[in-house]
DNA sequence: CCATTATTGTTAAATTTCTAACAATCTTAC
DNA sequence: GTAAGATTGTTAGAAATTTAACAATAATGG
């Protein structure tokens, strides 16, 4: 199964597996799918189908390797890479993400902090000296960080995404309330909190 | 289309339109669904569908009135209602959430905000007082809130579910590392930022 | 070393989700 | 007031996703 190409859904369902491996880790030598579908709560079809796409990580009447799976998942979602990260405004988000332990844990590395704002710039979070944003095309060009995390304020977006794109960031979170769609070879991903809550609060509202 | 039970994935996208229509507030009277799906990035007849569930909102040879719309769908979604949220957890990520302006503009109001950090307790932060977590119970109980976002360490996930659930809550917002499940009447949404930063690097690493 | 049991990867079927097509009907223009 | 044009809600068909089934094969236990 391995010319096909892979369905979005089934790389966003990489991170979780990942992450229920790295809780196994230690506790278990091997899983087989069937205990794995219980503790993940999806069909064990759902969770071999799905690893299948990356290649053959099980064994017939043993099941998978906790601890070699954790690697392999790991090594292709480019954890053994400490790959490089940077936030575009330190707003209480902004410093919440720089300090959010779990991306430390998977390896992503801050290397910049950015802000427009006078007062902020060269005051320290997280370890990381904020920087103005001015210098934030020059500091991509040469610094090459892999991902930029958005959570500007909403008005300072269209201007931040063009920089970014000069700069030839590969790949954007975007915190901000407005979608951004920069071009076909630098993917966004646009979190909206806002739909999650609204989403909580439709099913309240219709229970039943 | 009134009786048959709505998808999820429709139900995540009523935010959306929300979000959309509310940006055309006083910039349009009308909108026809292909106009609308240029902006939105998605098909005309998604969008028709989708909002067929709801009711018949549009109409023929016109389209959709945007400020009509954008009040029904804010009923839908409960924004009328002025809804009451806690916050568990006021560490960074707490606070980031307390502090966002978005909950606030879709009506969503924060009435109390838990930790366990004797330092903390007392504290203020964005108009509301960090009471402790002891108290928690009692205050839904008495206030009844009705969504909780968890943003407390992983490991005190187990016990303040078990409170959360035992005062009665509503719905959770779950930003811990740990997914949750409570039971069939307590929908909960598990918001992993990781997952997103590890999917955007495995797209990156693939790339092509 | 053989039989039994477990469990995978894969193929096929079922289900869900999305898109296209179109009759119904409203608006607009004359 | 009527014809032409626009756009909906809905139905049917297409595509994507999920689940089920099963042959292949490794592990385990006597």
């Amino acid at each position: 199964m391995n010319k096909k190409i892979i369905p979005e859904v089934v790389i966003e369902r990489l991170p979780k597996y990942y992450r229920y491996f790295g809780n196994l880790l230690g506790q278990k030598e091997k899983v087989s799918s069937k205990e794995l579908s219980e503790i993940l709560r999806c069909s064990a079809s759902q969770i071999r189908h799905d690893l299948s796409y990356f290649g053959e990580f099980g064994l017939q009447g043993y099941g998978y390797n906790v601890e070699d799976l954790y690697n392999k998942i790991g090594k292709l979602l480019g954890v053994d890479k400490k790959q490089k990260f940077i936030i575009i405004g330190a707003g209480s988000l902004g410093k919440a993400i720089a300090n959010y332990p779990v991306f430390k844990e998977m390896g992503f590395r801050l290397i910049g902090l950015f802000d427009n704002n006078p007062e902020k710039i060269g005051s320290e979070i997280a370890g990381s000296k904020i920087s103005d944003v001015n210098e934030l095309e020059i500091f991509i060009k040469k610094k090459q960080p892999c991902i930029a995390i958005l959570t500007t304020p909403i008005n300072a977006v269209p201007s931040i995404a063009g920089i970014l794109k000069e700069g030839g960031i590969k790949a954007i979170m975007n915190f901000t309330p407005m979608d951004l769609h920069l071009s076909e070879d630098i993917p966004v991903k646009n979190i909206h909190l806002t739909d999650k809550i609204l989403s909580l609060s439709y099913v309240i509202k219709n229970k039943i």
